[in-house]
DNA sequence: CTGTTAGCGCCTTCAA
DNA sequence: TTGAAGGCGCTAACAG
């Protein structure tokens, strides 16, 4: 900066002000200064704008998975989001990892982000905490690890509900639940409304059929292939996510079992491809573009007005009725 | 910062030593100090650091579509090889866009990154350029717009090359390439592997045949359809990229072309759930997550010493014999 | 063994 | 219309 000062001829404060617009400088010494900034390649220091301001206009980013589509798709909205407001995104991926989280938590909060999204880990609560011991603004996404805090997630239970008397309506009598890992909010939702629809259909309900199946691909595949190996298997199976999802279908197929014949097959989380598998599989979809453009919202008005009272934003589902759950191309969705 | 030296009652400099162990500190003080952090909830300013270390830990990514899965498991491992190294990741989806990939490039580098890893958009060689001028240490991932910076992508022809005779060798005349935009060097080399494939095997070549598809799954779709309205259907269809081979698919399904009876398709890049789609799809598997770790690994290097040659790393593909090409589970595959 | 202090690059108030 | 200067929070050279 002092360079440009130099070959301008004029003071830094001077400098300053045409880049930030922020006072008159008559034409023909803009029209200077700009020439000096171009002729040095000089670029502004926004470290040092930055810790000047006190405001980075940054947002820090803090996921369990950038590999798994959910988050991906959200995170891309985010960034969207982020970098039409004039925002840039630091992503950590915690590895749904809580100490990782919080020390991911620690990073950003020592970069000074402007607003956090945090998609709170199985031990979240302390990181929410964390935050806001810092004052830092946050809004949760897809899981609430506090209430007390602004977040944004699907209405997990509505379209589950249905999907599960749905199933019932099909002649299902013994529907299995591959859950998510224990402490997610999401879990337990997805959990309590398998159940709900359980009971809504007059089913009853066998503890041994709602089983934990990790979040990764893999686990799933082990925790189907489990559930296949029982005396009395289940005629039906909702995945709790899209990646349960995936690795119910390779259970199954490894054991050549035929869906939607044999056994049904529905999941939590649409993909863009998941008309491309065969059977076309039956889904809820989560807005995930829509999850992400909120919560930016969110965080923008809370950074403008930190003393807003938490708002709690539900998100609704969308049933895609394809024909994994066992009914023909186009038939209609009974319940 | 003064806040904690006037608690613990020492110095500035002290806090800073201790924070930083640089500097040998008696065990009773530095106890001291510590407790003081504790109870003011100080957290060090990173960017004040930066600002005076003029190092900011931190490395810029400009990635043309972070929602392509392929992009996706390479950011994965970038981040993970980033905070193994102690540095935070910036991420910019530029959605293959030379200006926005420009406006991001120029944010990164206000923001004093250590290092910049750039998938080059088509227009990318001034983006490249760019960055140089400015000194920042840089390695070109997937496409290299620039053969005097770093980078590191994959092999592009071998595979591909050999799969086009394998698609021969099973009969087919007719084949045709759905292939990526114009501009990015994926493209070029993917094509000429194409063509050299078929010279090899020796097939006629119809320009007719080899189209761009974009880089998404709808213009892919819109491609594979057009494709399908000639008189004489090519009977094989190389996909040049995940995207397009689910476009493919889904234009193949509307127009209820079974797969491989009717017409045998292959991939370049592989999916996780590659093997769940009916038939299992034939691909070419790049080394996404090595792809990640070397880039990073070569930044590192060029940031501890700038001065280095430029270094081009092609890493091999594999492939993953299915049977979308026509081939029998388990057959070998025939060249 | 510990403290003082000069900047890092910028913004912005105050004065001219 | 313009410039001088203090200070954002931190590090490290220097002095004590």
């Amino acid at each position: 900066m002092r360079d440009v000062s130099a070959v301008a001829g004029v003071s830094v404060s001077t400098i300053s002000h045409v880049i930030n617009h922020t006072r008159p400088v008559p034409e023909p010494t803009r029209k200077r200064v700009l020439a000096a900034i171009a002729t040095t390649g000089y670029t502004p220091n926004t470290l040092a704008r930055s810790l000047k301001r006190s405001e980075t206009r940054t947002i820090g980013l803090a996921i369990g998975d950038i590999g798994n589509p959910y988050f991906t798709e959200v995170v891309h909205a985010l960034e969207g989001a982020a970098s039409a407001a004039g925002y840039t995104v630091i992503l950590t991926d915690v590895r749904e990892d809580p100490a990782l989280e919080m020390a991911a938590l620690a990073a950003l909060i020592g970069r000074r982000v402007d607003g956090l999204i945090l998609a709170p880990s199985a031990g979240g609560a302390a990181a929410v905490a964390e935050a806001r011991r810092h004052g830092v603004p946050l809004v949760q996404i897809d899981r609430v690890a506090s209430t007390g805090a602004d977040y944004v997630v699907a209405r997990n239970g509505a379209d589950l509900r249905r999907m599960v008397r749905h199933l019932a309506a099909l002649g299902h009598m013994r529907i299995a639940m591959l859950s998510g890992i224990d402490g997610l909010s999401t879990s337990r939702e997805r959990i309590d409304a398998f159940l709900a629809g359980m009971r809504e259909a007059g089913l009853a309900h066998d503890p041994a059929l709602v089983v934990c199946a990790g979040f990764h691909i893999e686990s799933a595949r082990r925790a189907t292939r489990a559930l296949l190996d029982r005396r009395d298997r289940p005629s039906a199976i909702v995945a709790g996510s899209n990646l349960i999802a995936l690795g119910a279908m390779r259970g199954l197929s490894e054991r050549e079992v035929r869906v939607p014949e044999e056994i049904a097959l529905v999941s939590f989380d649409d993909f863009e491809w998941a008309d491309l598998f065969q059977p076309r599989l039956t889904t809820i979809a989560q807005p995930c573009a829509r999850i992400g453009q909120s919560a930016m919202e969110l965080l923008l008005s809370r950074i403008a007005e930190p003393g807003l009272p938490p708002r709690r934003v539900r998100l609704p589902t969308a049933l895609r009725h394809r024909e994994s759950c066992g009914c023909a191309p186009g038939a209609e969705f009974r319940l």
